[in-house]
DNA sequence: CATCTTATGCTCAAGGAGAGTATAAATGGC
DNA sequence: GCCATTTATACTCTCCTTGAGCATAAGATG
């Protein structure tokens, strides 16, 4: 048996977030697991940093797989995949690296909801989804299906959670609507708009996407993000790209300001249209006062 | 290399959480994974099927560890642990089986403020602290320890909050105040009450305890640990069974019911003291209706 | 009947969140 | 210089949630 470590790096450059990819963006970077380190989280460290020439931020776990099945490849059953979270910034990466940067939401078109919903959302997923849902062997599951998914959608007015995207892969796998779900069998049509990746790798850039998603909501890990200086708008671009849909830019700066977690450097950004904006830093004293407690940011649903 | 399962598997009983533990209450059930099984979850289940004789409820994961010096045993460093998070009802198990179940508070007695505080928090362990927060080296140190401390335990007015369980317990691990600490060098003495686990088992279950105290505040898990029917203070003391916190009654039945997360049987509670009260049952269809998205509990910290 | 205990209905004030208005400070085109 | 454009920043207003308490109801028990 043999354990392998799958990493979904994050970084967001010009208001779009990205993670690293290898073998032309179809794989997360992964690579066993060696017994030499003292812990799961220093060999990640150690082997991101052999890959791309640079420390590693913010670490967190994300899931452990062991499926038989799961692989796709019947030659490795016997392996056991950790996954880990990771954020960075890209410009820290080395040169003369296999690695590249993809944007995430080409993987997820159908998260990007920062121009309002997609148009093809309406036009062909939810007619999808809908024929997914008529083809359940009952009426009652036929309804069951397609409440299931115009709440993870949220089609019909519903409001659309912008953590539900684990949940709206799987309704994708579940109905056969990504490639992925049709690869055992020969099948492998993309119906829907979006990269494939191999393995479950694409499942597993879900999970991380969700679970930063929900995290920045209440720890301070976009900074993580961020070069050392940036403007309030910066940061809520940053926000933005990660949450997928926009927050009101009066009230996000209120949050921001009575929480403290900022403070002016005292210089000004230069290089901008419109009125220059004041630069700010973190305020790396709030993760001793605070500790993990919490800090929110507007992305509440209502 | 081989790969094992650690359970928390929780029950509440009478007001008292307990968890399903084996040789003696010192250990987590625990055993190895068989590639038999299509996945680690299934493979849990049948595995404490096979324990207890009773299926499982809700499951989740926890954490998987491979720290190799984590054990304490240098015989098999070898070996990941992967751990979940399930939820039962101690009735659910059969007799004749190997497995006891403990309250989780044996472990945690500085866990439980449903009474407030417990006395020996600020009569002794505070001190304690204190005591170790200045044998840091400079005076920033100590100051930093000390506001760890404070913020953590919710010591000098602070709020407690109560999701910081792993926390407080890694922090009563680096101040050497519980056995584990000692284990290595030889030294053991139980400086502070509360029933030492083998292993990491008892950090296992501060993480399963912690994971299950923020679950409850946005996921109707609570039920899974409650009868068919239950009153609406079953319901109340079950959940501050788990947080370790009262909540106002009167603002708990508003948000439950409010949230129509229960719907009267229509029959009446027998055999209690005061005003009868009615019996409810779960509506299972929220978790349709909601589907993952949110319930509240009246358990928000300020 | 008085008392105890729990159930249950209702009100009130403070704070937070969502949304909008207004004004300031820069740029570039004319 | 004037104006449109872009971004920054300060306030305000309303609605909803949350914490807290008061009041009353309905049973048991002596």
């Amino acid at each position: 048996m043999t354990a392998d470590l799958v990493a979904v790096l994050v970084a967001v450059t010009d208001g779009t977030p990205k993670i690293m990819t290898i073998a032309g963006g179809s794989a997360l970077p992964s690579g066993p697991f060696e017994f030499a380190h003292r812990s799961l989280q220093t060999a990640l460290r150690a082997w991101v940093e052999a890959q791309t020439g640079h420390p590693l931020g913010y670490v967190e776990q994300l899931y452990t797989f062991a499926d038989r099945g799961r692989s796709g490849n019947a030659k490795t059953p016997h392996s056991i995949s950790i996954s880990y979270l990771g954020l960075t910034r890209e410009d820290r990466v080395g040169e003369g690296f296999e690695a590249h940067w993809t944007g995430w939401y080409d993987y997820f078109p159908w998260e990007d909801h920062r121009a309002g919903a997609p148009a093809f959302l309406a036009k062909m997923l939810a007619p999808k989804l809908k024929a997914w849902a008529k083809s359940a062997p009952s009426p009652a599951l036929q309804r069951e299906r397609w409440q299931r998914c115009s709440i993870t959608f949220g089609l019909e007015d519903r409001d659309w959670n912008e953590e539900l995207v684990l949940q709206r892969y799987e309704l994708l796998y579940e109905a056969a609507l990504i490639p992925e779900a049709g690869r055992e069998n020969g099948r492998g049509a993309s119906i829907v708009p979006g990269k494939p990746m191999t393995s479950d790798h694409r499942r597993i850039l879900a999970t991380g996407i969700a679970r930063l998603r929900a995290k920045i909501k209440y720890r301070p890990v976009v900074f993580e993000l961020l070069p050392a200086e940036f403007t309030l708008l910066q940061l809520q671009r940053s926000v933005e790209a990660l949450a997928g849909r926009l927050v009101h830019k009066q009230n996000f700066r209120r949050l921001i300001e009575q929480q403290e977690l900022v403070e002016e450097t005292g210089a000004i950004a230069a290089d901008t249209v419109g009125r220059p904006a004041k630069l700010f830093r973190f305020r790396h004293a709030v993760l001793a006062e605070r500790a993990v407690i919490g800090t929110k940011l507007p992305l509440s649903r209502t």
